[in-house]
DNA sequence: TATATCAGCAATTCGCGTTC
DNA sequence: GAACGCGAATTGCTGATATA
């Protein structure tokens, strides 16, 4: 990996990809992420996708050699139908999904494929030390003082940097910025891009690790996620933020990693952790959604049938219609109201501890 | 069998005309 | 005047063939 982060090469990114407006955000890449899986939640091979991108009169290497993960199967390469691919083919486009595929760029893990150079594993080194020795390391997240001047400094003195150009790829980069919202991405709260974004770096260091055939064993994704800067990219760091990282965590391991898209392998899972419960999937195909019950900002999309793996980490289950309409404040007033009310019928005495009344708040 | 060379080809990178 | 985006030159990978 020393090789690898030690040389910085602009690839594909200084061929225009051709946007279209700022303010339609990243909606071009959704597009294509649609059109190539087919609206299939299904690793595809890196051909049938590059051919249905073709057909549609679009660039391709941008979308599979900086955003998406490649890996190859016996031969066949594929590209991976992972937390990105699950966001853009179940919901319209929107400013949360803007933000997650930057992180992806910016996350810069695009896997391997037959004929790529080894630094393109790292296809985009650049944008990744950019945010987090500069805007996080230096800026402090005001993002206001991001230009392409700004990024063109950054890696003109920069001896990692091997190309001819930079203004190029500077303004390039800048463009990307305002189309992936960076300037959203400097809140202090948890957000569900932000939630969202650890999943998908959970499933892309996962599958990394795999190309070296190392395993990830779930109690070292806490440590993976620090060494990777996961808090770095996704804006200020903050001690809820911690503490949200081990909840998902939990989450994203008992849901079983990236085979959470399988419901085979979900309803196997689920006959493991919960051998004494009856699996069920509700008709509904859209995502639920997972809260945590001692912070509702922990908010997570689901497939339908890890509903019950969700429980069983510690996380409410959310119908679809309740996810889409999730209303923070409200819910908040609703849990404490049932609380309140379980204390009046439990007949709960003055000298009860603070730490109990927390329990049974909690419902535990 | 292992290594070197090379042609063919896909992908990367940059220049330049066009557009804003 | 700057930057977008297309076209094309250049780069570098792969696999075939030659050589030791």
């Amino acid at each position: 990996m020393a090789n690898e982060t030690d040389i910085w090469r602009p690839g594909s990114f200084t061929k225009n990809f051709s946007w279209g407006k700022p303010s339609a955000g990243l909606s071009e890449l959704h597009e294509i992420i649609r059109l190539g899986f087919t609206n299939e939640m299904k690793d595809v091979p890196r051909e049938e996708f590059r051919g249905r991108v073709r057909s549609s009169g679009r660039p391709d290497y941008i979308p599979i050699n900086f955003f998406l993960f490649n890996k190859t199967v016996d031969g066949v390469n594929l590209l991976c139908a992972d937390e990105l691919v699950f966001q853009a083919l179940n919901y319209s486009h929107s400013p949360r999904f803007d933000k997650l595929a930057l992180f992806a760029f910016i996350l810069s893990l695009a896997g391997r494929w037959t004929g790529a150079r080894a630094e393109q594993r790292r296809p985009a080194l650049w944008a990744n030390a950019y945010v987090k020795e500069h805007i996080a390391g230096i800026l402090n997240w005001q993002t206001k003082l991001v230009s392409a001047d700004d990024i063109e400094n950054f890696v003109k003195g920069d001896p990692r940097y091997r190309a001819e150009t930079t203004r190029k790829l500077a303004t390039n980069l800048n463009y990307l910025f305002i189309g992936g919202r960076l300037s959203e991405m400097d809140s202090a709260r948890i957000e569900r891009w932000w939630v969202d974004c650890l999943f998908l770096a959970l499933d892309r260091i996962v599958e990394d690790r795999l190309l070296d055939r190392k395993a990830t064993s779930p109690s070292d994704y806490g440590r993976h996620l620090e060494r990777y800067g996961f808090m770095e990219l996704t804006g200020k760091a903050t001690l809820e933020k911690k503490l949200a990282i081990k909840h998902l965590v939990n989450l994203y391991d008992a849901c079983g990693g990236r085979s959470r898209f399988s419901e085979k392998a979900t309803k196997e899972r689920t006959g493991m952790l919960l051998p004494d419960i009856q699996f069920f999937v509700a008709n509904d195909p859209r995502p639920r959604g997972a809260v945590h019950m001692t912070n509702p900002r922990i908010l997570k999309s689901i497939p339908p049938a890890c509903a019950m793996l969700a429980k069983y980490a510690g996380f409410d289950d959310l119908s679809p219609d309740d996810l889409e309409e999730f209303d923070l404040e409200e819910f908040v007033k609703r849990k404490t109201q049932a609380a309140l009310n379980r204390l009046k019928k439990e007949n709960i005495e003055p000298s009860m501890t603070a730490e109990q009344l927390m329990k049974l708040m909690r419902g535990e």
